[in-house]
This record gives C-alpha cells, structure tokens and sequence, in this order.
DNA sequence: CTGAAAGCGCTAACAA
DNA sequence: TTGTTAGCGCTTTCAG
C-alpha cells in the first residue's frame, strides 16, 4: 500500500500508512505544530525517514502561497562576473542565512540589458516563484524599486538606494568610512596630487564614493588633481593612468581607483611607463579581493565584508517576510583601509 | 468578479472569466496545445496580459510533477569562492540556456564539509524542489554519482568523473590540450628543468593535469623537476617557489601552475626573492582569469571557455530531462594556451 | 472547438 | 490527542 506507481517518490499518504496515523498527524508533526503525543511522532519520525520523505516543495507552496525561495537578478556580463568575485561571497552570505530556515536561493544572471532585468523580476513575481527578491547595486535612476512595489514582490536592498527610496534596505553603517581612511593616509604621507579613477557614475555607489574623496580632500584643503570616469575594465584604468602621467610636473602621486582590477591594471600601466610603485606612485583600490594580496607590491585598499552584507540582507527579508527564528546577524562594519604595499610617501619635488 | 481577496494575484480562473471561456481553454492557450480558436486564443492572451498573469510554478509543479527549475550545490567556502570567479561565468552560461526555455536556477553554496552538500542534494531531491542537478568538480572517490542514482534524480557532470563513472557527462574534448601545449612551449624555449605546482590531489582534474604534464614531459625525455602538491592558495604557492629556488644550480628555469592565482603569486614570490619573471623564471598558469591580463609581466596560462561548458552542460541536462526546443550548443572547445610575457627564453647555463 | 470535473500533495479548519 | 475533509491553482481526460 505505501508508495507504488508514483515514480517511488513517497507522499505524505504513504507516510501516514505507514506510521498508522493520519496525514494531518503527519502533517503537524513536520511542522512542530502541538497536539500530537510523543509516541505518535517518534512513529511518524520514522517513517519519514524510512521513506526519505520531506514535504513537496511545490505542494507547500500551492497550499501556504510561501515559496519557501528568495530570488536574486544579477544583471551583468559573463566578463563583469569574472572580474568582480565578490558575488560569488555575496551569495554564501546569504545561503548561511536561508539554508537553516529550508529556504533556497533561485539565481537569475540575464546580462546588461535592463529590460531583461525587469523581465526576469516580473517573471519571479508572475510565476509566484518566490516570497521575497535581494536587490544589489542601485543604478541611478533605478526603476526596480518602483516595479518591486507594483508586483507587490517584497524586495530588500543591499546598499544604498537611488534618492532614498524607502525600499526596505540593509547597509553598512559608515559608508564613507574606508575611503576617507584612504584620503587621510594618503594626505599624511605628504600627497598633495592625488587623481581618482571612478567606474561608470550609473551606480549609485560609484557616485556616492567620489563625493566622499572630494569631500575629504577639501577638508584637507585639496581637490582632486583628476577625476576620470572609466568603465571598471583594466583597459580603461591602463588608459587612464597613461593620460594622468603626462605633463610630469602635474601628475599625480597617487591616484584611487573605483576598485582593485583597475588599481592593478594601473600598477601594471604604470610600470610599463616607467613609474615604480610606490616609489614615484601610490596606489589605492577598493574591495580587497584576494588579487591585491598576490600582487607585488601587495595593494593597498578598501575591504567589505560581503558576505556579511549577505548574511544581514538575507536575514532582514526573511524577517520582512514573517518568517520567525530569523538568527540575530550582527550589522555589517564600515569599510575600512587595509594598508599594504603599494602606498608610500609622496615623491619630492 | 475578476481577482478579489486573493491578495492581488491574479489566477487562472480570473483570466478565464475576464476571456469569458472556460479555464480549460486558458490552460491550452498559454501551454500551446491546439484545439483553440484563433479569436478564442487572442481573448485569452488579452486577458492574461490585462491580468499580469502566467501561471503559476507551484501549482504546475504539484499537478504535472516538473518544477522547470535545475538545481546546483556548490561545496566551497567562501575565500576559495572569491579567489576563483569562474563560478560565475559557469552560471550565467547555464542561465543563458535556462531561461529562454522558462527554467531557473536554484542554488545552493554550503562550504566544503562533503556530508553537507550531501545533504543539500538530498534536501532537492527529497522536497522535489528541481528536476535534476548539474555537478562539477568530481573528487576522488565521489560519492555524489551514487547518491543521484539513489535519489533517483537525474543529473548531469560538467567534467571528467571519476573512475570512468556512467553518470551522464559534458566536457570538452582534448581535455590534456593545453598543458601539453604549455609544455611543448616550455621545451621550444629551452625549457630542461621544468617544475608543477599542483593544486591538492583530491579533485579528479588535478591529477589527471599532473598526469598530462608528466606524461607530455616524457615525450621529450624529460621529467618534472619537482612535484609540489599546494593547497591552491596564494601562500602555498609562494612557499613552493621559496622552496623550489634552492640550491640555484638545480632550480627550475619554468614553473606550471594549477592555477592562475598560484602562478601570480608565484611570480610575486619569485621576484620578492630577486628573480624576474621571464627572464630567470618562465611560469605558466591555468583558467585565464581576467587577473592575468592586467598583472606585470602579463601571464601565460591555460584558457578554458567555461561560459560554453556551463551552456552545454545545460543544454544537455535539459535533453536528458526530455525538454523539447533546447537549443543546439556547440561542444565546448579544448583548453588552449594563451601565450604572454610570463614565459621566455630559459636562462643560459 | 469548448467546458466540466478529477485530482496532484499538502495544511488547516473542524469534528470526534 | 487524533482524524476527516475542503480546497490551493493548474492540467488533463472525457463529454458535449
């Protein structure tokens, strides 16, 4: 009488059989819910574990309308992906936080494009695939905070939201913290020229960050010696070091980057022109990949801790969605300096 | 009459009665079956766009018992995650053939501890969360292969098994292609002392490299000079060049790396330790990473199109699970060496 | 060509 | 404390 003809999978009928008790003891018994006396549960126990039997997915969710599934659109190329690990981290943070509680983490990866972007959130809510989507990387002008609230998809941001949107977000505190660490360390080794390389200002972040530089170099008096926008690539930071090293009486004696790939890539450029690191040169990138400790010299720059930010995203949407025993995660720290090698005292002359 | 209580989420019976017909045919409409009128299945479509309506994952999983989502557990924590972005890019070329076909992605990262992962694998199969699994980086002795069976859940290996398991598999031909091009490239520079610094034996493909190095090296009657087993990690490989430098009478004149991030760190220790790379030292690496482009001196390494391998295995599971309209994928290309500035001449003498 | 109705496996009233 | 039963939203025979 248990299981049969249905592909071996067992059911929770097959598992009432065999316990001798009805579906709803079983039922109550995998969810903790009371009333059901102690004998009568170990019996039930068993037999699920006999059969290998855990409520279906689909079952629970057709019935509570809770997918027991957070989803999570990353919108960028194989090649961004590759440059930038720290997504990978990001999504072990966050794994630490649902697995204990049952849950899992549907991933969508749909490239650059923001309509296809769009498409795949509306599809998420459509198909109701999930309780609760994890936003990342607000982009100036952002819209999917807007469309979250249409679908009625109870969303979390991971950083800082375009124009302060009220979405319910997560965030270090101290956002300008590592890069005004980087200004002051750079100032104090006597730097008077320092440039900064940003990635493309659509993020939110990206712009965000630069304020913070200017605004510390003007609280010591300075501006930037240069601003240049590039695309985050290694390309555009080589680039961008060859335009900043001529005339040599105005280069800069330092330059920050918007992240460490670009802040090795201008170590490199800068080599290959001559300069030595950090000799004529210092150097500042930003996300301590595992990159910067390899390198020589070892880079200087700013470290996150992103798979806490994961952990306390993840933690905060399971809370927005009702979900009780949510595990206290402590609030991500700001950013900080991680001093190597590639800063040093300004040049003379 | 149309949607109501049920907290905004349209269903199949509101399009059913926005289209005026019955659900049965709202059904066939959106699922392609025939046995529609052309003026019935416009209505149909007008209503369930009207409605933002698709139908909904759960409900199909539970009635037809395929959830159209493919499930993936990864076993590594998060350190290994960053230092290794191919991860990422293997995703997004699964995605890239999931989600034309309405598929997703459910992922699961759970660190290294093996039984974990078991678990995580058991939980899909159990909670009939997916349809089938896609495996990577088969270990010695894995276990894995056994358990899908067991589970009865189908799945498909991205690489090479282990023992010649049956499992169905995806990888590209001419696996041993481009170490043996390394080696080949080695000896034309006149390369005689050649070293390889393993990654940890316990992966399936780490030994089958070393055997193709050895192996390739015969075939010029020649033999590594040191074997240097490391753990992958940077520090590792520093210690194996601090190590394979002395006496220098006997010191290799070329090392290969497992892979990228041991042969940048490499170079880093080789030159703290006053070799230049390429000129006392050629070093090769493997994955290509983004990294070996922007370090100094550029790397050599072994190039592998992980995007497409994620693509085929993909595809390929899909095929296996009988899904029609997958599209044809083009089997990924053997490895290949990239030539740059980390290899030169050997030294005289 | 179209519709009525039977479940898929589970949870939560409600009864006993 | 335990069992019976009505759906959750959908697909799929089977009649009309």
């Amino acid at each position: 009488m248990a299981r049969g003809r249905n592909s071996g999978k067992a059911t929770i009928t097959d598992v009432a059989a065999v316990a001798g008790v009805s579906v709803a003891a079983v039922s109550k018994v995998v969810n903790g819910k009371g009333g059901i006396s102690e004998p009568t549960r170990q019996r039930v126990l068993e037999a699920a574990a006999k059969l290998q039997w855990s409520p279906s997915a689909a079952a629970v969710a057709l019935r509570g309308a809770r997918t027991r599934t957070l989803g999570m659109v990353v919108g960028r190329t194989a090649d961004l992906l590759t440059a930038d690990p720290h997504f990978a981290v990001f999504i072990s943070g966050i794994e630490s936080q649902l697995s204990p509680l049952g849950y899992g983490l549907l991933l969508h990866i749909v490239g650059e494009e923001p309509e296809a972007e769009l498409r795949a959130y509306r599809r998420l809510a459509e198909e109701r695939r999930v309780d609760g989507v994890i936003l990342t990387e607000s982009r100036i002008g952002d819209t999917r905070f807007d469309l979250m609230r249409r679908l009625r998809l109870p969303a979390l941001l991971v950083g800082t939201p375009w124009q302060d949107d009220p979405i319910p977000q997560v965030q270090a505190a101290g956002q300008d913290t590592g890069l005004r660490e980087a200004v002051d360390h750079l100032v104090e080794l006597g730097h008077r020229r320092i440039a900064y390389v940003s990635g493309p200002e659509d993020r939110v972040h990206t712009t965000f960050r630069r304020q913070v530089i200017e605004s510390r170099l003007a609280g010591h008096g300075l501006r930037p010696s240069h601003v240049v926008v590039a695309d985050f690539t290694a390309q555009d930071a080589a680039d961008a070091v060859g335009n900043l090293v001529e005339p040599a009486a105005q280069r800069p004696t330092a330059i920050v980057f918007g992240n460490d790939t670009m802040a090795v890539a201008g170590v490199s450029a800068a080599r290959r022109l001559g300069l030595e690191v950090p000799r004529d040169l210092s150097v500042i990138g930003y996300d301590d990949l595992p990159l910067g400790e390899i390198v020589h010299p070892r880079l200087t720059t700013v470290n996150q801790d992103v798979e806490q930010l994961g952990r306390a995203g993840a933690a905060a949407l399971l809370a927005l969605l009702g979900e009780a025993g949510v595990s206290d995660v402590a609030p991500p720290r700001p950013p900080s300096l991680v001093v190597r090698e590639s800063t040093g005292p300004a040049p003379r002359g």
